[in-house]
DNA sequence: ATGCATGAGTT
DNA sequence: ACTCATGCATA
């Protein structure tokens, strides 16, 4: 088969500044957190009685934090996710980007050295397109780039996602892969470049404060060079590496603000410094693609739990990371929210913490 | 800059 | 049904 994803639209351009519908201060959910909530593991009998003592636990203490922070209420419904999934007389024509195989991995207890880059052959580097600004935030405009750039209607899919998906373990910063001629320089500076045309990876680009260093100074270049994160992100594909395509405003952003995964950030840093390499070796011409497309299919509608619910939530994860598909449910009932937000939300907060508990190792 | 979501590949 | 990489929508 080719592919025939079906999750497109791009375009979500201009933010209409709407007043909040809700009151809901994101800032501190996420620096409350779970911190303080160590609750014995009474998990009596799960299937049995619907565990209400755990809910109820995990509410009182959510209860203790809502009492201390919070004197408000809501007249919200915490759930509003309305797919508008439109057949759109389903284009199958995805972009012939390469998606070549990818490698399988073995139930072994340990590091196995992925193929970063098993196919790559060359480079045909480009430029990026337009430049704009405003990249880091700037408070109203919303981080957006929401520039004219990369014409890309609906035809693009993970680019390297085969390049380091979960086959590789990332713990030891030591895993070196295989195919690595020119691996030996290391403490600060690489810049060979392996046959495929990017940056090859060594033992100091793993490391975590390479990494860091590399992503401050991938910003400060990048802003440099006038390019919004978003910029970034569809120039990648001009880059021409083979399963690389473009990135999202998103995933820059949390290149730079290192809110990736150690792994996804090794991943990702060749290519992005490759582009950068590229970009300011010619930042003469620029070339702007004028996309004149029309969006009009669905608009996700993102879910907003409620700081109430979301507080019950982490008093859940505090003792059970890992409920099981009952105890989910029972969860959503009881937090009225639908099954499957309560499913994702918990996987969302496992990523979170998994990479939180990285950072602060590191 | 981040929260909620999708999907591919695994387990 | 999970993990991981990513993305859309939004604060």
């Amino acid at each position: 088969m080719m592919s025939m994803n079906s999750k497109q639209a791009h375009f979500a351009m201009h933010p209409s500044l709407p007043e909040h519908k809700y009151t809901t201060l994101h800032s501190s959910s996420e620096a409350i957190r779970r911190a303080c909530l160590q609750a014995p593991q009474l998990q009596s009998n799960i299937f049995a009685s619907l565990d209400e003592t755990l809910l109820a636990r995990a509410e009182a203490l959510a209860a203790v934090d809502i009492a201390v922070s919070q004197g408000k209420t809501h007249p919200f419904k915490p759930d509003a996710t309305y797919h508008t999934m439109n057949s759109v007389g389903c284009s199958n024509s995805t972009v012939p980007l390469a998606h070549h195989h990818h490698h399988h991995h073995h139930p072994h207890q340990n590091l196995e050295p992925p193929d970063l880059m098993d196919h790559i052959t060359s480079q045909s580097l480009s430029l990026m397109s337009s430049a704009h600004d405003g990249a880091g935030g700037g408070g109203g405009g919303g981080g957006g780039g929401l520039i004219s750039t990369s014409a890309h209607p609906h035809s693009h899919m993970h680019g390297l996602s085969h390049l380091s998906h979960q086959a590789m373990n990332m713990n030891s910063p030591l895993t070196h892969h295989g195919l690595l001629p020119g691996h030996g320089h290391h403490g600060g500076g690489q810049g060979g470049l392996n046959n495929n045309g990017l940056p090859s990876i060594t033992d100091s680009d793993t490391d975590p404060r390479e990494l860091e260093a590399f992503a401050e100074r991938f910003k400060q270049r990048r802003i440099k060079l006038g390019v919004t994160q978003a910029d970034v992100g569809g120039a990648l594909a001009n880059l021409k590496i083979p399963g690389v395509g473009s990135l999202s405003q998103s995933t820059i952003c949390r290149f730079e603000s290192l809110t990736l995964s150690h792994n996804n950030m090794i991943a990702l840093k060749p290519i992005l410094q490759a582009w950068l390499e590229e970009a300011e070796g010619a930042q003469r011409d620029k070339m702007n693609k004028p996309d004149l497309f029309n969006g009009s299919e669905k608009k996700r509608k993102r879910t907003s739990i409620a700081a109430p619910e979301k507080r019950s939530l982490e008093a859940y994860f505090a003792v059970q990371p890992r409920p099981s598909s009952e105890k989910i449910a029972a969860i959503a009932e009881k937090l009225d929210l639908k099954k499957n937000v309560v499913r994702v939300w918990f996987c969302n907060q496992r990523q979170k913490q998994k990479r939180l508990k990285f950072s602060a190792t590191h």
